[in-house]
RNA sequence: GGGCGCAUAGCUCAGUGGUAGAGCGCUACGUUGACAUCGUAGAGGUCAGAGGUUCAAAACCUCUUGUGCCCA
């Protein structure tokens, strides 16, 4: 017997175990069934799960719950990736709290260190995604730094390398000072930040009065100046092109050059140039062949280029001291505070600092034109449609992408360098020194480069390089192309488009032929989630409140395309209310011994409530398989929720009480066996969102596990209803029956007749027609409708009825005693005047020629019912405003 | 500045041309047993504004306003 209410944690322990030890839950190359495959975006080793995590992994498992009870051979491939500056940051950090200063260790010592609390900690996520009920092929789990993966992503590179994709060649970066590191282009974020514009005066070297202003916000730069631009056509400063200025702090002379770059309304017109600290002087200074001064240290600070007493200056400190001494030696001309963007590194949250280096980068014009291509084609979809849009918007200016990273923890860029620089790339040390040795005809020291590789490099990897790429696995061969990505927007730059890409050059297919993107995860009020904000929730402490289960349930019911996911502790709680009450949907099946027959034929059931209970389990299911198949998962839920407590609790249960508690009822076995039948769709329907508590209540005595033994609800079969439908007009039926309950019940209300007064529903002439319609629902409205008796009589008005219209027929409520209908009247009037409103709009179109003449002939049908019916409401209305006994 | 969204009940949102919906919140009432983690009934809406298409628009088109995100 089932317990009064539901404990999730027993139950999830269980069935994580049990799922645990089924074969079913893991790919089984089994040729009879058509694959299905969903690589699992790996979270960080280090990570832990945090609400986005929930939400991306629930609807994973929605689609692989699904399929695999579809009988599909689900793959849903888990793994961790190792993080490269993440996880860096997190162990540098654990180290210095045990006294231990990363920098004094060597790179052994310090990936050892790093290995170690990969050990430790690495899979962490991996037990909490268990207990979200996420049901992946763990036994496959790969870690981007694994072997395999790491033959991959050096196969990769050679390749790439040898086509000539990939060259080194010293750039300007985008450099984190903090991490001491280059970063890619999308790594930086622009923030509006508060600053100055420092008007800075350049005498001319002629001297003179003329001198020339410039305006910068970052005037710590000086040093690396190489040149005044100013705009040729500019009629203020044309005239001085080819002559120079004096650097006011260095006193050298610099030219004065014109470029088009120059925006002639912005500042003076006159910008400084200084190429090796920012992107367009760069640029300025290729055109005019500008020497690039470097004069940052990797940690940003000034270099030795600069003079003495300047040097090692922080580039924040520099900035003040050089403000300080153009101000007292007159340079200064004036400054303005301004909102302007400045680039920051988005782990590390410095200003970034472009440097110029040496760095790998990677030609993506070629490949991204054929990933541009492929999703024209539509060979891969985005869902919802519109983010194709952001994709081809990056897609369409991409850069060329800085692979390399001044970090420890990657995979080792797999190049060595001769002791002239030249570059060997190669799969290993061994096979380096074979083609150095070839080059040089003589055998030289080679050294190693240091440098690692982006992290999402061997992402882009991930969905063939987990199927054992370079190699041709049968996995590969099955799995490959997989059918859905599921991720969030946030990194359909950084991972979905750069997988495509790859995927495209080193297999020839795209790597999904469906990306879901999911959304965001907010706070009820749509705010960011933050721990500043304190508005954060934890998932694991939401589902140890309220169950996995809710957690599930309420981030899909909120999984509308185009929105933000918000979510709040009250909407979870409500997710464990709308669980309570499918647990107690079930104890009253096993108390009420509604038990799962064998030879129960669903297509076969007689009795109207049956086939009405078999026809609403069918349309749910067609529902249901529309709504997943389209990723419109709020929809599913939805469904799911009204399917189960309005038709199935609120009113089935309803129903089958009047006929359990009628002893004569010759179609109790019948409706006990359709109910016990119903129960089982519907907990297979709710498997995929609320996978714990359906394995729970299908161990119930409703589904007769001790009789008919059967598979836990992962390997069970989805339902397909839609032969068990008869066309008949079972459902018109009930819903007339729900309205006149409906509508008793709110004539009740209306003139406050307490529950427990039962009443009297009379009617006359069309008993017949009556009997007829509602005859086999006689009890059920009695009951529901809370009736003494249905009475074949003459339904005159008196004081104490009140008649009302339903379907034609004139029926009257008989209270047996006055009742103050004043007190209801202006409600009621109120209601009256909405009809005739409303029959009033319908009456026009009606009469509106042009309607009858081009509306279709079903819907000019239909509004002339409407018409009719509005008219008989009309006139019930007027009845129950014209308070008792008022006869047209 | 460019791109992509969003605007419907007090709140959060469904709703792909033909009767305006759900959950939460609110109000009133509680009929021996599935459920008060509940039930029944109710109040609450110029579908942001303007124009257009159409017999018919919350929905389709254009513009405006407000708002969010992304990119510069």
């Amino acid at each position: 017997m089932l317990e009064k209410a539901y404990f999730p944690k027993t139950t999830e322990q269980d069935f994580q175990e049990i799922w645990q030890n089924s074969a079913r839950r893991r790919a089984c190359l089994d040729e009879e069934k058509k694959p299905y495959t969903i690589m699992m975006p790996p979270p960080n080793v280090t990570g832990a799960l945090h609400l986005g995590h929930a939400l991306t992994y629930t609807l994973q498992d929605i689609l692989v719950r699904y399929k695999r009870m579809q009988g599909f051979d689900v793959l849903w491939q888990p793994g961790l990736d190792h993080a490269g500056i993440a996880t860096q940051m997190v162990v540098e950090k654990k180290l210095l709290a045990k006294g231990i200063d990363p920098k004094t260790l060597s790179d052994e010592e310090f990936l050892e260190a790093i290995w170690a609390w990969k050990e430790e900690s690495g899979g962490g996520i991996f037990e909490q995604l268990k207990r979200l009920g996420a049901s992946a092929d763990w036994e496959r789990a790969r870690f981007t730094m694994d072997e395999g993966m790491s033959q991959a992503v050096r196969t990769v590179f050679i390749d790439l390398y040898d086509q000539g994709l990939i060259y080194k060649a010293k750039r300007l970066v985008n450099w984190d000072p903090h991490l001491q590191t280059a970063i890619s282009d999308i790594e930086v974020e622009q923030r509006d930040v508060k600053g100055h514009l420092w008007y800075i005066r350049y005498p001319l070297e002629e001297g003179g009065e003329e001198s020339l202003v410039v305006a910068t916000s970052r005037p710590e730069t000086v040093f690396g100046d190489t040149a005044i631009a100013v705009h040729p056509e500019d009629p203020r400063y044309s005239h001085l092109i080819g002559k120079r200025v004096i650097h006011p702090l260095l006193k050298t002379p610099i030219v004065i050059i014109g470029d088009t770059y120059c925006d002639m309304e912005k500042g003076t017109g006159a910008v400084k140039i200084t190429p090796a600290h920012d992107f367009n002087d760069f640029e300025v200074g290729l055109r005019a062949n500008l020497e690039q001064v470097n004069i940052f240290t990797a940690d940003g600070r000034l270099n030795d280029q600069v003079p003495h007493v300047y040097q090692s200056l922080d580039r924040f400190e520099a900035r003040e001291q050089v403000i300080r001494v153009l101000e007292s030696e007159g340079y200064l001309e004036k400054v303005e505070e301004t909102l302007h963007s400045v680039p920051y590194g988005d782990r590390s949250g410095v200003p970034i600092e472009p440097r110029l280096t040496d760095q790998w980068y990677l030609k993506t014009e070629e490949l991204s034109q054929k990933a541009i291509e492929a999703v024209e084609k539509k060979r891969t979809q985005f869902v919802p449609e519109q983010w194709t849009e952001t994709f081809y918007r990056w897609m369409k200016n991409i850069q060329p992408w800085c692979l390399s990273r001044q970090i420890r923890w990657g995979h080792r860029i797999p190049a060595w360098y001769g002791p002239d620089g030249q570059i060997f790339v190669a799969e290993s040390a061994s096979s380096a020194q074979k083609k150095a040795d070839l080059f040089y005809k003589k055998s030289v020291a080679l050294e190693e480069e240091k440098d690692v590789l982006d992290t999402w490099f061997s992402s882009a990897l991930w969905p063939f390089s987990t199927l054992g790429w370079p190699n041709a696995t049968p996995e590969l061969d099955r799995y490959y192309p997989t059918d859905v990505l599921v991720t969030g927007f946030d990194i359909i730059f950084f991972w979905v488009a750069r997988m495509i890409m790859m995927g495209l050059h080193f297999t020839q297919e795209v790597p999904f032929k469906k990306v879901y993107i999911n959304a965001i995860v907010r706070d009820e009020k749509g705010q960011k989630m933050s721990k500043s904000k304190g508005n954060v929730l934890d998932p694991l402490v939401l589902m140890d409140k309220y169950g996995a289960d809710a957690l599930r349930f309420t981030l899909t019911l909120y999984s509308i395309q185009g929105r933000d996911v918000k979510i709040s502790d009250q909407r979870v709680e409500t997710s464990r209310n709308f669980i309570t009450k499918i647990w107690n949907f079930a104890r009253f099946l096993e108390l009420n011994e509604c038990v799962r027959s064998a030879d129960f034929n669903p297509s076969k059931v007689s009795h109207p409530l049956c086939i009405w209970l078999v026809e609403e389990a069918a349309r749910l299911t067609t529902l249901i398989d529309e709504a997943i198949e389209s990723f419109k998962f709020n929809e599913y839920a939805l469904t799911l929720q009204q399917g189960i407590r309005s038709v199935f609790c609120d009113w089935g249960v309803e129903f089958a009480k009047c006929e359990f508690h009628n002893e004569a009822s010759p179609h109790q076995e019948e409706i006990r066996s359709t109910l016990a039948w119903s129960f089982e769709v519907l907990l297979k329907l709710m498997h995929p969102i609320m996978p714990f508590i359906s394995e729970e209540l299908s161990r119930s005595l409703v589904l007769n596990q001790e009789a008919l033994p059967r598979k836990i609800l992962m390997e069970s079969d989805w339902p397909i209803l839609s032969s068990t439908v008869g066309g008949g007009d079972i459902k018109e039926s009930f819903d007339h029956l729900q309205e006149l309950i409906g509508d008793i019940r709110a004539t009740r209300s209306i003139l406050g007749i307490p529950p427990k007064d039962k009443i009297v529903l009379c009617m006359d002439v069309e008993v017949g027609s009556f009997n007829k319609r509602y005859g086999a629902y006689k009890d059920y409205i009695m009951t529901l409708a809370r009736l003494s008796e249905i009475k074949v009589e003459k339904s005159t008005p008196g004081k104490t009825r009140t008649q009302f219209l339903f379907e034609g027929m004139t029926l009257a409520l008989d209270f047996g005693d006055s009742i103050d209908f004043e007190a209801q009247k202006d409600r009621l009037e109120k209601e009256y005047s909405k009809v005739t409103q409303e029959l009033r709009s319908v009456e026009q179109r009606l009469e509106n020629k042009d309607f009858l003449k081009r509306a279709p002939s079903e819907i000019v049908e239909e509004l002339s019912l409407r018409r009719e019916k509005l008219n008989q409401e009309l006139e019930k209305r007027a009845r129950l405003v014209n308070g008792p006994g008022v006869s047209p």
